[in-house]
RNA sequence: AGGGGGUUCGUUCAACGGCAGGACGCUGGCCUUUGAAGCCAUGAAUGUAGGUUCGAUUCCUACACCCCCUG
């Protein structure tokens, strides 16, 4: 009565034990594909003080209980060593050079798009499905990633590093959908996540936060906070707490409110300043994923989830790219990502490495070497 | 040791003798598949002992502590 089509076709659905996945599943299963529900298991052992947010038992738990109303299969998949070795390994050691992060960048790319995938194909699935909020559209060049309907839930910041030739085996039900609608088709199916909270955080940290879980496997040396000519102004906790653009948790009272402009993980130290100094007009990224050429013309970037993409030019030059933007923006971060949209289309994007500043916007007279590099 | 200035939330700065207020920090909430940021909110102080006054953070006295100048 469905696509006759996709009778035959038979689709791993991810489950995270939220209402996104589950509700993706449900509409694959009313388009009349055969469906699977995968939860990978990740090894990540609840901490003694909180629970895991996700890839926990209770996660587990739910994911099965979805499966069971929405009548498929459930499977459990271990990708613990994957994640170990491809992801909290970088992540750790980025901490350790003062960089920040993405690592849900990374696993998308490495674990959920990469392992998983090639596992699910390798089981016979013709697609791997997930509840994202992201679009998949035909290019010039090919499939490439697009905004979702939902621009409010838009992921595809975190997804923008998949590798291209596994579009194909990719499909994302909630792309056309407002996370309203998906609420209501969890409420419709009375599928028993319905109510579940939304954000999750990063899912091998626990709920006591990363300070104590980088305090095992790095080291976590308190050190100085500096203004940006180098004079004392505070303590920090260990660079891991900190990120570039950060206010809370400094601790230092001040006339203005202060920032982290920089971490110098060399001297062990963080470089605090007034909001002012956090802009910047370009930066420099590598680890590069692109789908489509860039645009001659304006586009715009996006350099950290929850940022307002800004338009700005581009070009890859070297295996670099590079990246102004009209208007200076603030808290240009290394480690974190730059996307790059064609209205609604992902051109690409890559690591920032460092971001890059006019002369006379430098800060302090002799900061300069530490704060570009940063 | 002598002279001068000072002491108010955690920090910093306000308050004609009339309910002690702001900023920053801290804490909580909203937002959010990266600890950001942003927004909202709560809490928190007159150094000690006397005096004048209807009423003292404010005026007076003593003490304690801090800062500056001078041997």
């Amino acid at each position: 009565m469905f696509i006759k089509e996709n009778m035959k076709k038979k689709v791993m659905v991810g489950l995270s034990g939220g209402v996104d996945s589950a509700v993706a599943a449900s509409l694959l299963k009313d388009q009349g594909y055969e469906v699977v529900g995968v939860t990978m298991c990740l090894g990540v052992a609840p901490s003694p003080g909180g629970k895991t947010k996700c890839c926990g038992p209770e996660e587990i738990e739910d994911a099965r209980r979805v499966c069971r109303t929405i009548g498929i299969r459930h499977y459990i998949l271990d990708f613990a060593r994957e994640l170990e070795e491809e992801i909290i390994g970088p992540f750790v050691r980025d901490y350790r050079l003062g960089i920040t992060p993405n690592p849900c960048v990374a696993c998308n790319a490495q674990i959920k798009f990469g392992a998983l995938l090639e596992k699910a194909l390798a089981m016979g699935f013709d697609f791997l499905a997930t509840g994202h909020y992201a679009g998949i559209v035909e290019t010039d060049s090919g499939l490439a990633l697009a905004k979702a309907w939902d621009k409010r839930k838009d992921q595809t910041y975190f997804l923008y590093a998949i590798p291209q030739k596994a579009l194909p085996n990719v499909l994302f039900p909630l792309s056309d959908l407002t996370k309203e609608e998906v609420r209501k088709i969890a409420a419709d199916k009375n599928l028993p996540v319905s109510n579940k909270p939304e954000s999750q955080d990063i899912c091998f940290i626990p709920a006591d936060g990363i300070s104590s879980f980088m305090k095992g496997r790095s080291n976590h040396e308190p050190g100085h906070i500096v203004d940006i000519n180098g004079n004392t102004i505070g303590r920090h906790r260990g660079i891991a707490s900190y990120t570039i653009g950060q206010r809370t948790g400094l601790g230092i009272s001040s006339p203005m409110p202060l920032y982290v402009i920089s971490i110098d993980a060399e001297k062990n130290r963080i470089i605090a300043g007034e909001r002012k100094y956090l802009l910047a007009v370009g930066l420099v990224a590598d680890t590069l994923n692109m789908f489509t050429e860039i645009p001659a013309e304006k586009v715009s970037g996006k350099i950290r989830y929850g940022h307002r993409p800004a338009a700005c030019s581009a070009e890859i030059t070297g295996g670099y790219l590079h990246v102004s933007f009209e208007k200076p923006q603030e808290a240009i971060t290394p480690g974190q990502s730059i996307v790059l949209y064609d209205g609604e289309k992902l051109i690409g994007g890559g690591i920032i490495r460092f971001a890059t500043r006019r002369v006379e916007e430098l800060p302090g007279p002799h900061q300069e070497k530490s704060i570009i590099s940063n």
